[in-house]
DNA sequence: CAGCAACCTGATCAATCGGTCAGCTTTTGC
DNA sequence: GCAAAAGCTGACCGATTGATCAGGTTGCTG
């Protein structure tokens, strides 16, 4: 919940200012203000979860300073006070998804039991997408269209850590001990079938008739999938999922 | 491929001029034009097409007509000509794409096989991700801002699709002859894990290394999917899936 | 060939966009 | 207690937004 990282800007790497030109290399201003205050810190997550908000619901493109102001309840100025431009603020949050989404799934090995692992990681996927779905819309929202901003960070990272989850994954097939199905897609699989709730939230609460989520639903959600995907994957559902 | 239905507007419906007041109510200018010409038809599919592109890409707020014109080769006021106003192209390609979407996974009843009538659900939504990504995203992009154009039509038709086939798959469990799983999180299943190959193909082209989708990748991606789900329904993968 | 209607678009509009900066207010340091 | 520094924002900038309309162009009809 502190804000520290979010300053570092770990994404920020390389160009940024690919919008706007503003040839006045002149002056320097201080940003990226070193003593830390109370209500600095408070208007900082102020505007980072207005800025959530409107990312989220209308892309990089669509969303507007000023309605991120006006949720924010602050004047448009200070977003450009607190971090400096429209594609700063929006790396900063893409920055703080990238937090949230890793350190799941993470440290697995041949030795762990498939079953469990699996049963755990789209347990943990469903949670998220009901506990930031505005996250995950937003990491959507810019997977959509290209994700001009996060590439290098798919291409490596993330590429990365799929190749190596998909090696254990083969070697658990090579053991026999599940279904020869290929590793990447059903990460794939997996990522899709969770992410969805929170994606297309509009769409399954209409369908279903509800007007939000509740605990007893998510809860249903993650016994489905997990038991289908597991029952395809030829593992029984772990001891103790629910009771 | 006839533009004559998209003109009928049929999600056009209920109020339309959300965004502008154009308080001048005072002159009817002869729209919906009844001639066709050559030339106006093949206008009509570009600035369409353009406009697909430009709204997949960034959303309904983030795109922009000039950009839609530019792509177009067209001046911007001619966009305005054929369609009235950037809501009411916006509609029309929504319209497009909902009789894209519509008429498969129709036609099926209690005396289908489930496993015939799964196998090629799936492989058609996967064709229809290949063929049709940037429908897909369009549409994924509409449900993500809240589905705000198309909310009656979730409510009404797309709610009553899912009810009646869910229907159907209810009475196959009951025949035994599929294992017992919630039918309407079985089609949110498909609905994700197909869609997200058009929806985050970036994602998923970077991941696999890939430039771009080839036949070979998406025909395995609808047997992964198919064997993987209708593993988890009980169901044996129907003959002569491929060959 | 004349005349009219339908077709099309350059010029322009108010509103809003992201961004800048002068200058006011508050806090800090001595 | 007072000057310097830091925090903050109202006013403004050029560019772009969706949209309008006068008027030129085109093409069909008589």
């Amino acid at each position: 919940m502190t804000t520290d990282k979010l300053r570092t800007g770990k994404l920020s790497t390389g160009k940024v200012s690919t919008a706007s030109k503003q040839g006045t290399a002149t002056k320097q201003p201080p940003r990226q203000p070193k003593k830390i205050g109370a209500i600095r810190d408070h208007n900082y997550q102020v505007i980072l979860s207005a800025a959530e908000v409107e990312f989220a619901q209308y892309g990089y493109n669509g969303a507007s300073i000023q309605k991120i102001a006006d949720r924010a309840g602050l004047p448009k100025a200070s977003i450009h006070y607190y971090f400096g431009s429209k594609e700063k603020l929006y790396l900063s949050l893409l920055d703080h998804i990238m937090q949230l989404w890793n350190g799941y799934f993470d440290e697995i090995t041949v030795e762990d039991d498939p079953a469990i692992v699996l049963d755990q990681f789209i347990r943990k996927k469903v949670e998220l997408s009901y506990s930031h779905p505005l996250s995950s819309r937003l990491f959507a929202m810019e997977i959509i269209q290209g994700a001009p901003h996060i590439h290098h960070y798919i291409r490596s990272e993330m590429r990365n850590w799929v190749r190596t989850r998909a090696a254990v994954i083969e070697e658990w097939i090579r053991k026999k001990r599940m279904k020869a199905v290929d590793p990447v897609h059903l990460i794939f699989l997996i990522w899709s079938s969770t992410q969805h709730y929170a994606d297309f939230e509009t769409q399954v609460l209409m369908i279903m008739n509800r007007a939000e989520y509740e605990r007893e639903m998510i809860d249903q959600i993650a016994d489905f999938l997990s038991a289908l995907i597991l029952t395809g994957c030829g593992l029984k559902t772990p001891a103790t999922p629910r009771a």
